[in-house]
DNA sequence: ATGAAAGCGCTAACAT
DNA sequence: ATGTTAGCGCTTTCAT
């Protein structure tokens, strides 16, 4: 059950192929009779046109696609990247391939690997790995790449992140306002940047407050559960925190379930990194650093267009701010 | 700035381009001496190798990739399917092109002609539109498509749904279990099928129990805020229900939304139909139906690679069982 | 073990 | 206005 090529159509038709070839791309230049007879045989043998040989053959070998490798498309934060670069995309039909990389390195290197090979036009991605020298190549040869969410390390392109020190600086300190001095830290894993970024925030924060650091109440979390348990550990602890900051989306999950479970949720404070849709469905409220998703991917989006459009410009290193939006959590003082 | 081809490492290797396409195909029959020769050439040029071009001659012309089309990728629900149907893909190494339809049949329409232009090996669609006739002429030349959430209208393809009528009596008749009599209703649009289902399911739960259905008591909403409107609305009215049946996930945090402001959380039942990550943070937590969103995209993924592998099978229709978890919100009684 | 020729489905450049 | 030829980068088939 082969599908039917211009040749097949142009014998249907009565015409050449290159009539056919004519019609089916819109070209000038054929007269009306020819042309329906072209679509005839075309709806009468189910023709599709063919578009990765036309992109073989075609000048400028776009293939009028791109990718967009994340950590984890179910993230309520990646969910979004990937919406904002979509409808981005949309307006230039192009179309979007999309993965989860799951901070495998390997992987991050075997999906560069596979999408050149398919020559996508340009990739967008939230880089697992921390040595992305190996793009120097690819980008040199004309591939073009855009990072998220995290910077690139040695090799520079284009990026778009978010201010991670001052959001957490910003979120540290509203809690040593409320009169916190006992405050966790629960990030991402370290190898992680934003979560080292973050954590550097916070302890930024810490040393202009004077407030000394202490170890003991900074934990690493990568799932809810895990997050919820640091949590509980840390309440139970001989000294424990009387706040809590939660460096990432689904560790604010973790960190709120173990509070309604302590049944401390109005006694101890929490300011979370990143927005999340339920914030202001609790009681109270939770206090979140916003970072706007939508934004970052719709102007990653952007920056890769551009490239694809030609620009020539140097690597150009955009930092969105962040906003301190206070829903009731962390505005809970110390008694 | 050409990507080198074949010719251009063969001609740097000293050897014929066959001899480099069995190289970088692992094929045997290449003497060692050669192979090194080659790789060298590769690496001091760039060398990637094309697969369009590749699969343009393959015998079976397959592109490795497969599509998925949501309604919205930065839903929680979608995200989750389009991260199982990764999963399953990413086994075989299959890419995936992903996007949103917005509800927009047009949209849908242009897309699968689209992605069909592109070869895909298959598509695996949550469809915007009613009629899906025109997908039998595509499936009858050897495209594969699975519907998912929504079964096919006016053709017969494989698809995976889950038990929307027998959800959304089950919903029901846990609220009547508590005593209700008013129980209002907030779902998508009626053109969406599922909603119509849920609606269904609904109504014979109250027929079954012999409570009149009230129109007065029935409202669509597609967004968070207009689901919270039309809650708002209805505790305002003269005869206001004394539980919700919110039929999505958007629309329930709308309701929990407004039951909030209303300080009314602790009064008003309400059940939602597909979970959400945070129904157990809140206080009640949230009772709901919960369809295994992973489950259903893991399913019509594997169907989909099942016919992408050659099976002939007739179409297949799967019907996933739905689960009512108590939390709370749902065993409100009536007072 | 290696290579030359043909052709996948299409567009570009050039006829007529 | 229509058709012919060549060739995109690759795999296949068939030599050597």
């Amino acid at each position: 059950m082969r599908r039917a090529t211009m040749r097949d159509v142009a014998a249907a038709a009565g015409v050449s192929f290159k009539t056919v070839s004519r019609v089916v791309n819109d070209e000038p230049g054929v007269s009306g009779p020819l042309v329906d007879k072209v679509q005839a045989a075309v709806a009468a043998l189910g023709y599709r046109h063919n578009l990765a040989a036309r992109s073989l053959r075609h000048s400028e070998q776009r293939t009028a696609s791109m990718a967009v490798l994340l950590q984890d498309l179910s993230n309520s934060f990646s969910a979004q990247l990937m919406r904002a670069i979509d409808d981005v995309a949309r307006e230039r039909d192009l179309v979007v391939m999309a993965t989860s990389l799951d901070e495998e390195e390997e992987r991050e290197h075997g999906l560069v690997a596979n999408l050149i090979k398919r020559r996508v036009d340009g990739l967008i991605m939230m880089p697992a790995s921390r040595d992305h020298a190996y793009l120097q190549r690819e980008v040199s040869a004309g591939f073009h790449v855009v990072l998220i969410d995290r910077p690139p390390i040695n090799v520079d392109v284009d990026f778009v992140v978010v201010d991670n020190v001052g959001g957490a600086k910003q979120a540290t300190n509203h809690l040593l306002q409320q009169g916190h001095r006992r405050i966790a830290v629960i990030t991402d894993e370290v190898r992680v940047a934003t979560a080292r970024q973050r954590l550097d925030g916070y302890r930024t924060a810490l040393a202009e407050a004077g407030v000394e650091y202490d170890g003991a109440l900074v934990r690493a979390a990568r799932s809810r559960e895990a997050a919820a348990e640091a949590v509980q550990e840390l309440l139970a602890s001989a000294n424990p925190p009387t706040a809590v900051f939660s460096a990432r989306n689904v560790i604010t999950e973790g960190t709120a379930l173990a509070l309604r479970r302590a049944g401390l949720s109005d006694r101890i404070a929490m300011v979370g990194f990143d927005d999340v849709p339920w914030a202001e469905l609790l009681s109270p409220g939770i206090t979140v650093i916003k970072q706007d998703a939508l934004a970052v991917g719709r102007l990653a989006a952007e920056l890769l267009l551009s490239r694809m459009e030609g620009s020539t410009d140097p690597p150009r290193h955009q930092v969105l701010p962040v906003q301190l939006i206070p829903r009731g959590s962390g505005e809970i003082q110390t008694s």
